[in-house]
DNA sequence: ACTGGCACTCACCGTTTCGGAGTGCCAACG
DNA sequence: CGTTGGCACTCCGAAACGGTGAGTGCCAGT
């Protein structure tokens, strides 16, 4: 069955004044606000189908209605425009990233005002290495057995690792050992390593190959799957702003989900560049966010995609004003990490 | 006026009472419980006298008492022995920090195991830079004019840091910038280096005068100053626990200060090494944290005192365990970092 | 197709009642 | 004098109650 406009623009009237009152609405106070221009009675009527259809429901018998999932899902997609940034926050925006001195810095600050813009819980995952390509490999001799590889990307994230290596090796065997590994890896995308690794060790004197297998290793293990995705949040305080009706009850599994950090990187699983990715209350994959709803996008500098931010709150939030700051925020990062 | 034994039995049975079914405790059900020698009446004169003396408080007429904060610190005072962990307890703390790979992996096992066991917030310190020793400074060459500048210390951190020199710098440069600081530095405490790197520009060739100062500058900078303090915390889903009245009403004012890391930091300004340090309630340093109670201490390899731990959760708590686990494991983390 | 009218429902709020846990006080007792 | 049993009193919390009003569903009229 197809819903007429007017029945349309019921629900999208009920959606913003229900997110702005946080209480349940009815018909006479909606021909109020808004000026439809019919009777209460007919907004009555299109209520009921709306809530036949699934779009809303009513807490209890007489009184006003509130929108399902569902309901967001249909406004989101087609009855809202994304609002346009005030001023304000594009000041706040620039003024905020202007002075960040590295990557950490730049990551901290950006989840901040994130946290602090949407007034919901902010979370940004740090360029992710298997999109980044190899800027510099570096060797550090720490003792005669044990060496620490240094790796920094064109993202400017920079990642080390303690190596014991079989035998010792000596001053020049680390610059060998380091020529090497540069010159395979520099300019490359981390996700090739694999790859690329695998000769390693017929490369160099047959005495150093051992270190050069332990290097292998290590920078397999720990620098492309291990500690690969890193990921920060801030702004958890909001969960306890609003109503406590809001998160089913209670906010305890929520916060629990939002320590894992496996569970966070699972919210940018289907994000894409430029479009932000919003699932709704029970579109959540995760069980324990299923009460909450979730605004993620990719950012990178250009066209490219290097990894996701995103805002969690209530399921009745401002998804308009949420996404165009969620995307504004990628974008303004996305420059700046192309500065860098 | 001198409080007798029996009322100091009196008063620690209501702590453990209260701790324990978080309802206030009337004379009744306390003289049954504990098996106290005495009438009903008897304790309720005792606990009129220690209500005046201001170690409980009645939330109302014809209710229970609960204890003060100043009960809580008598209770902890003097009142409390540290309960010994059980076996399990000790596994879990072997267990956990025994497959850690590097200083990050330990922090970050350690905070967690910590919520876990108090089942509140547990906050760790990194181990803190101006108590630590310079094991070793590496110089990288990004550009001609950019150097990234890494640092090891004693304790296992890893520090780096993007710098800009004035003019370009070689290769054979890098080896004498690098040779002048690693020769002043390594071995001594990250607190001297203020005074070490005062005559550095002086020790090298004119023309690479500047970019030493560059170096030093930013050594201190970010390093020494901005950098030095680092923190995690774990756990926060645990304020969500327990009853709502816990915290005055709302948790958000903790939660919020629970994102500062400035705040954070505070919590270990009184610790020494061993003696843990309580903060009860109204104690606290920190405004948002005076519906809260904090146990800390340091925790170093041998008798030394690199960093602090602790946990945050509502001032009815289980002093005596907290304290114990936070004893127990800051101990370990001493001896885990010895060890590496 | 829309509207006005109307009976009905039910959460909400303030009031009331009631039971019980707990107290403070006092007189009695060893 | 410290301890105890007795007793009147207080007051919270739960349950019961009734009135109010927002809101609904339905229907008949235009």
């Amino acid at each position: 069955m197809a819903l007429d406009d007017r029945k349309l623009d019921v629900l999208r009237a009920i959606v913003e004044d229900y997110v702005a009152t946080q209480e349940p609405v009815g018909s006479r106070a909606l021909v109020e606000r808004h000026n439809l221009r019919v009777s209460p009675a007919t907004v009555r009527n299109d209520m009921a189908v709306l809530e036949e259809e699934g779009y809303l429901r009513q807490p209890h018998t007489s009184a006003g209605r509130v929108p399902t999932d569902k309901g967001y899902r249909l406004f989101v997609d087609k009855l809202s425009r994304i609002k346009p940034l005030t001023p304000a926050e594009r000041r706040a925006i620039e003024r905020f990233l202007a002075g960040a001195v590295d990557l950490d810095d730049v990551v901290h600050r950006t989840v901040r005002l994130l946290a602090q813009l949407t007034r919901q819980v902010a979370i940004v995952q740090y360029p992710s290495l298997s999109r980044s390509r190899v800027r510099h490999l570096e060797l550090i001799s720490i003792s005669t057995t044990r060496l620490m590889v240094v790796m920094i990307t064109d993202t400017g994230r920079v990642e080390q690792r303690l190596v014991d290596v079989p035998g010792p090796v000596g001053a020049d065997d680390v610059v060998e050992l380091r020529a090497t590994m540069n010159e395979a890896l520099v300019g490359r995308p981390l996700a090739e390593a694999p790859v690329l690794v695998q000769g390693f060790h017929e490369q160099v004197r047959p005495e150093l190959s051992g270190a050069m297998a332990s290097l292998s290793t290590v920078l397999l293990e720990t620098l492309v799957e291990r500690a690969e995705e890193r990921v920060t949040i801030a702004g958890t305080a909001n969960l306890a702003r609003g109503n406590v009706l809001d998160f089913a009850g209670s906010l305890r599994p929520v916060l629990e989900a939002l320590e894992e950090e496996v569970i966070l990187l699972k919210l940018f699983g289907q994000v894409r560049q430029t479009t932000a990715h919003v699932s709704i209350g029970d579109e959540n994959e995760i069980v324990d966010l299923r009460s909450t709803s979730v605004v993620a996008t990719g950012y990178g500098p250009r066209d490219t995609m290097v990894g996701g931010l995103g805002v969690l709150g209530p399921t009745r939030m401002d998804y308009p004003g949420t996404i165009a700051t969620v995307r504004a925020v990628a974008r303004y990062l996305g420059d700046v990490l192309e500065g860098s």
